[in-house]
DNA sequence: TTATTTCTGTGCGCTATCACACATACTGAT
DNA sequence: ATCAGTATGTGTGATAGCGCACAGAAATAA
């Protein structure tokens, strides 16, 4: 189907809420783009097993979806944050297919998706294509550093926060909708961490909740209390992104 | 100058004491291998700091080198431990030139380098060598991820035993120079709880430890004390580096 | 409405790890 | 042989986070 000029330029808008297909040349993203398929991501939906084969490349636009590692004895932990600024999927153009952990969504929304095979041609054939998506990833593999370093040295309030900011900063409102037990499973810690840990930012006043629901108050009161890992990881995926529409 | 089938040959198999070298095609192998620089690499030296360019991609030999964080505090922790089955430097091709880490010489020995234009050019030029470098990253990757689940799940003991299988499978001998004190800092906890964990393995036979040198004396054993994360890791460099030459 | 489930608050004892302070023992240089 | 430096052992008290148990409150369903 020929595409007018009209359609392609109301599709390159709202694709670009994608920050990814946002950098991209636009002759790459024709090239693509009648391939996209937008696809709504409830709360809760798994977009891959541990181990299990990936079908498409996802990239989130309002969506946030965790990479989580669950251990054999069922406890649990965030490897990383994915929202509008990346993909979900990189086995597939990594070459591995797939990762030994899973990947949820977190918080509701859409987001874009290709097919595997499809991504694979385009990856070989197109530098800039493949020069955006290694640098995600790299940006991807210092976000995992972080945490690892994050979980060791760092209290959960401080981790509570980082947790917080990353979160909001993928998210296009103020409110995210979370409760506490799913904050801890994505921590690895228990429920009554988070629930003392928020309850001293909602004293001070840096955050909202209320079953199930919580609204950033004071986002420089989050960066005050966060430990650097937030900022190691921000920085660097400003650096590796820098064109990236601001959020 | 041109080079005569048998250096080539004899080259070739001093190369493949790094296992990514081993896989290339040999025609590949062939076109980088007088680039190819050999270097001693001796115990703490800094291959790259935090932020700083990379001027080569290492792969090392014999020599262990691992990636570590440091805090602003100065505390520490290991993201990953790098050996003869990868390379040291993946931002030379993944595109950012530097990481927020720094890359330490955790066990003396040797490492080919190549500088980090060439390897760049290479990257492009050559499927195999993206493919190889690739994956390679990929299972980076999981090392990360696993260290920030083991960071946040398992007790000490569990981590030294990953760390001290993690190492041996990168050594040649079933002896490690290595000081409680260092491997504290690599896991990032005191130097006491090392003490307390090596003395457990060392009554139950596993190891023996002396003044800084770390005898394996039970493999079985160190895996029958290990958490799942060893064996993932494990798992996954074996599946995506699969023809790489067996320790 | 009432009943039930979900979410959050709170208390209490337990354990792993930490922080610090030393003691001991081995090593190597002079 | 001596001494300084390095590596390891040990004790004591503090603390963060855990496991469990349960209470109250808000949302949801009947």
């Amino acid at each position: 189907m020929p595409t007018t000029h009209a359609t392609i330029s109301h599709s390159f808008q709202v694709l670009s809420q994608n920050d990814l297909l946002a950098i991209l040349p636009v002759d790459e993203l024709e090239r693509i783009h009648h391939h996209l398929e937008l696809v709504p991501l409830p709360l809760g939906e798994v977009i891959y097993e541990s181990g299990g084969k990936l079908s498409h490349l996802y990239f989130p636009t309002t969506a946030i979806v965790s990479l989580l590692y669950v251990t054999e004895d069922g406890a649990s932990a965030e490897i990383s944050i994915v929202g509008n600024e990346g993909v979900v999927g990189v086995a597939i153009f990594m070459g591995g297919g797939t990762m030994p952990n899973m990947a949820v969504v977190q918080s509701a929304g859409y987001a874009y998706r290709l097919k595997a095979q499809l991504l694979q041609q385009e990856f070989n054939r197109s530098l800039p294509m493949r020069h955006l998506l290694l640098r995600y990833t790299q940006a991807l593999l210092t976000q995992m550093a972080q945490t690892a370093v994050c979980n060791r040295h760092h209290s959960i309030e401080q981790q509570l926060c980082r947790w917080l900011l990353l979160s909001f900063d993928r998210l296009p409102s103020d409110e995210l909708v979370m409760t506490q037990e799913l904050i801890s499973n994505m921590l690895g810690v228990r429920r009554e961490g988070i629930t003392d840990a928020a309850r001293k930012l909602q004293s001070a006043g840096l955050i909202e909740y209320c079953r199930g629901h919580i609204t950033l108050l004071d986002r420089q009161g989050l960066e005050d209390n966060v430990c650097e890992c937030y900022s190691v990881v921000k920085r660097e995926y400003d650096r590796l992104l820098p064109d990236r529409i601001a959020t």
